[in-house]
RNA sequence: GGGCGGGUACCCAAGUGGCCAAAGGGGGCGGGCUGUAAACCCGCUGGGCUUCGCCCUACGGGGGUUCGAAUCCCUCCCCGCCCA
């Protein structure tokens, strides 16, 4: 679905944007509808395009659902018109952003997040439209920048802004180390502003230093007229509280399999649901609105409200006809408890015990693992509890660890 | 550079010679409950084994004292605070 940018209005593109939005300061918003006003006035008159930009740090292999709520605000800069750029943090990540972490993150190394950037972009484009998108990496200027540069770049801000900031604040209140090459990290983000002509940046709430003290201040420095924010909630994890990260470990990949995925979301607490459906559906204000009411009236179910967004979700990045066969999985295997159509086999050798079958069958991580859970009564064949991990093996069937760990045994071919 | 305080399992954090494979919390996992892989309750959470117990490896690294060390000593590395 393409927006036709001379069909909306300039007051309708603008609450479009704003759309999901969250600021935490009023008068900053203010300034920022003004501003993104102006220029979108000023695009339409002289026929050029807006540079909206949104960086990304590849830390880890893979993007996930948090990632897609700004992506998806840059889609909507891109059907407007607008040139989408989708910067990878290439040097950036070598720091590694402190803004949503308490503690100073590792160094990495070129080659390790220069693996990363290639799954990045190609998982990109899962939201962002490749024809209309300019990928960019950070390190093409900011490794080139000298010593001298640093400080030039360094001698606009005070080391009080940058302790004013809450998580540094916080880390110093606490006496934990705040390293000096942490502080260069918005700088570098601001710097990129400058690098890009950015007129529009994207962000989540964490990045308002980056964005608008970094950012901002630096192009002004270097002559440019200073970007607008645009910034949206974070994703709760699956732990339905903390913002969605792979360090965390409350993630949910975008490559994770359409069952893995829908499986995932109907982990999150109930409580999350709200912010799911703003953030990752494609429901209009008034849908949810009236979802809510139901929910409310007690004429839906919370489960079944938490199944239509996972169904959603699942849609958007695989596909329906994957989204309905990751529901119909979960209806069978979670709530009628009944064994997956598909599943990993493993073909039994001669004479092995429950125990070896299930470090064989790569159920378990070690042996004692495999023996808790026999004695936890969390290992099933059809249905019937093994517990003994002695014994021999009984014979073809399906074999179930827990909840969701599937392996067909099938016989020794003779 | 000096003084003081620290470095404990996936994370936070107790423990200051044996009762410590290490309290408690979080996370994860298993079970129960549930028309949710939600909430809630119970349990488990280093590896190996001939498993009411035994062996190995583990409390920043290395070395030592001791019948015995996460706990004491030496040394090295790292962090915070104060002073310079």
């Amino acid at each position: 679905m393409t927006i036709d940018p001379r069909q909306m209005s300039l007051d309708e593109q603008l609450e479009l944007l704003f759309q999901g939005t969250e600021y935490g300061d009023p008068e900053l918003e203010r300034n920022m509808r003004r501003e993104l006003r102006q220029r979108l006035e000023e695009a339409q008159r002289t026929g050029r395009p807006l540079r909206v930009y949104l960086g990304v740090d590849p830390r880890t292999s893979d993007l996930h659902l948090g990632h897609t709520v700004p992506m998806r605000k840059l889609r909507q800069f891109q059907e407007l018109g607008h040139t989408a750029i989708f910067l990878i943090g290439s040097f950036t990540s070598l720091v590694g952003d402190p803004s949503d972490k308490d503690k100073a993150r590792k160094l990495m190394s070129f080659e390790e997040v220069m693996a990363n950037a290639r799954t990045y972009t190609e998982q990109a484009f899962k939201v962002l439209d490749p024809e209309r998108t300019v990928i960019r990496y950070n390190h093409e200027w900011l490794s080139k920048l000298t010593f001298g540069d640093l400080i030039h770049l360094a001698s606009h801000f005070t080391v009080q802004q940058f302790l004013a900031r809450d998580n540094f604040r916080k880390r110093y209140d606490k006496g934990d180390p705040i390293h000096l090459h942490e502080f260069f990290y918005p700088l570098m983000q601001g710097y990129d502003a400058v690098a890009l002509e950015a007129d529009v940046q994207i962000g989540g709430t964490d990045q308002t230093f980056n964005i608008i003290v970094a950012g901002r201040k630096l192009q002004e420095a270097h002559g440019q007229r200073p970007q607008v924010g645009i910034f949206l909630p974070l994703l709760p994890g699956t732990d339905g509280k903390m913002k969605m990260s792979k360090s965390l470990g409350n993630h949910i990949p975008l490559k994770a399999s359409p069952e893995d995925m829908y499986g995932k979301i109907m982990s999150v607490p109930d409580e999350a649901m709200p912010l799911y459906m703003r953030l990752l559906t494609r429901w209009t204000p008034k849908e949810i609105a009236a979802l809510e009411a139901d929910l409310q009236a007690g004429r839906l179910h919370p489960r079944d409200l938490k199944m239509r967004i996972a169904r959603e979700v699942v849609e958007i990045f695989h596909g329906p006809e994957a989204a309905a066969r990751a529901e119909a999985h979960f209806v069978r295997v979670f709530q009628q408890r009944e064994v997956p159509a598909d599943m990993p086999t493993y073909t039994l050798r001669p004479g092995q015990t429950v125990l070896e079958v299930l470090v064989a069958a790569g159920l378990v991580q070690s042996r004692n693992e495999a023996r808790r859970l026999i004695q936890q009564r969390g290992v099933r064949l059809d249905g019937q509890v093994l517990d003994d991990p002695r014994a021999p093996f009984p014979g073809p069937g399906v074999l179930r660890v827990g909840k969701r760990r599937f392996v067909r045994v099938a016989e020794a071919e003779p």
